[in-house]
DNA sequence: ATGGTTTTTACTGCGTC
DNA sequence: GACGCGGTAAAAACCAT
């Protein structure tokens, strides 16, 4: 194949300027041969040695001229015109499906197959690029809704990898980028014990509650996440600072939690709502004054909820530790 | 799709400021 | 009378099957 064509070119190119530019010599500069200009590739090459005088005339302009729509046709030039919208101008290369070699000539069936081979992995790579560019949109996304969130670095970082794999997984195609990254980055909230709701989260995203908890699931079950279910006590210190509580009733919403852990009151029961019952019961104990309404406000969470879970709260707390 | 469980919505009655 | 609180029933949402 190409093989024959010693690409010299780059390197001479210095030192053989002036006789290039006025290459209408037909003369090579390397030995003196003739020099042929070979339209389908766009080369000015010399027949004896395979010196590449002049490579990629591109003109992207049409034919000079045309006179009526059929001769336009002919003269005008084809293909997309170079484009910013994708990330290698459209430019990036195809190896042709002819087998046939730089002279035209049929290739021996080695050569077919190895060809058929170079095009696989020609493929491959570009699908590579097209997924690093997914990447890029989708680590932006992860950065913005973090932010908005509050979340910390070590979160971001967590999402993006939960991304990464998932996209090494091939679990994109049918999903939007946006999903995945939504649910990556609430995966990796939890995973990092600094958890938000599904609604905080879906209130940041672009993307509706029931798209990122089917995604979220999707993604979870197939990369064998382990996300165990949230911890209300993560959930507390939020409460407490939005409603300017003490310290003394953090602790106390904390101890109330672990009570009611030892009873096994918690389990199937919303950790938000828990977490929220908490902080209620607590800062009705040391006496700061919340209404159950400000919680529910906070915690996005309804009041029966609150109530519900609070009374059970205390029960729990009652019989684990008799007072 | 279905059924069981939890949460939410909406409404009511009671006590207090 | 407004507000906080507690309770209930029915609707909605969620989850496993």
């Amino acid at each position: 194949m190409t093989d024959t064509i010693t690409r010299t070119y780059t390197e001479e190119t210095e030192t053989n300027e002036t006789e290039a530019q006025r290459g209408e010599t037909e003369q090579c500069p390397e030995c003196g041969g003739r020099v042929i200009s070979d339209t389908e590739h766009a080369e000015t090459v010399c027949e004896e040695c395979g010196l590449v005088v002049e490579e990629d005339e591109i003109d992207r302009g049409p034919e000079w001229r045309a006179f009526d729509a059929s001769e336009k046709d002919e003269k005008s030039r084809v293909g997309a015109p170079t484009t910013k919208m994708m990330h290698d101008q459209g430019l990036s290369t195809n190896i042709g499906w002819q087998d046939k070699d730089a002279y035209g000539r049929a290739l021996s069936s080695r050569q077919r197959q190895k060809m058929q081979r170079l095009r696989t992995w020609n493929e491959r790579f570009r699908t590579r690029d097209s997924k690093e560019r997914n990447l890029k949109q989708a680590l932006g996304e992860i950065d913005r809704m973090a932010s908005a969130l509050g979340l910390p670095e070590n979160v971001r970082e967590t999402a993006s990898v939960i991304y990464r794999r998932a996209l090494e997984e091939d679990l994109l195609p049918g999903r939007s980028i946006e999903g995945v990254a939504t649910a990556s980055l609430y995966a990796a909230a939890r995973q990092a014990g600094t958890p938000r709701s599904l609604d905080e989260i879906s209130a940041v995203s672009r993307v509706d509650r029931m798209e990122l908890t089917r995604t979220y699931r999707y993604v979870v079950r197939e990369l064998g996440l382990e996300v165990k279910p949230a911890d209300p006590e993560h959930y507390v210190p939020r409460f407490i600072s939005g409603l300017d509580l003490s310290d003394e009733t953090e602790r106390m919403a904390r101890e109330l939690l672990e009570a009611a852990r030892q009873e096994g009151v918690h389990s199937g029961k919303s950790p938000v709502g828990l977490a929220a019952a908490s902080v209620y019961a607590a800062a009705l104990l040391t006496n700061e004054k919340v209404t159950q309404n400000e919680v529910s406000e906070v915690a996005n969470i309804s009041e029966v909820t609150i109530r519900n879970r609070y009374k059970e709260l205390l029960e729990a707390s009652d019989t684990a530790t008799p007072a």
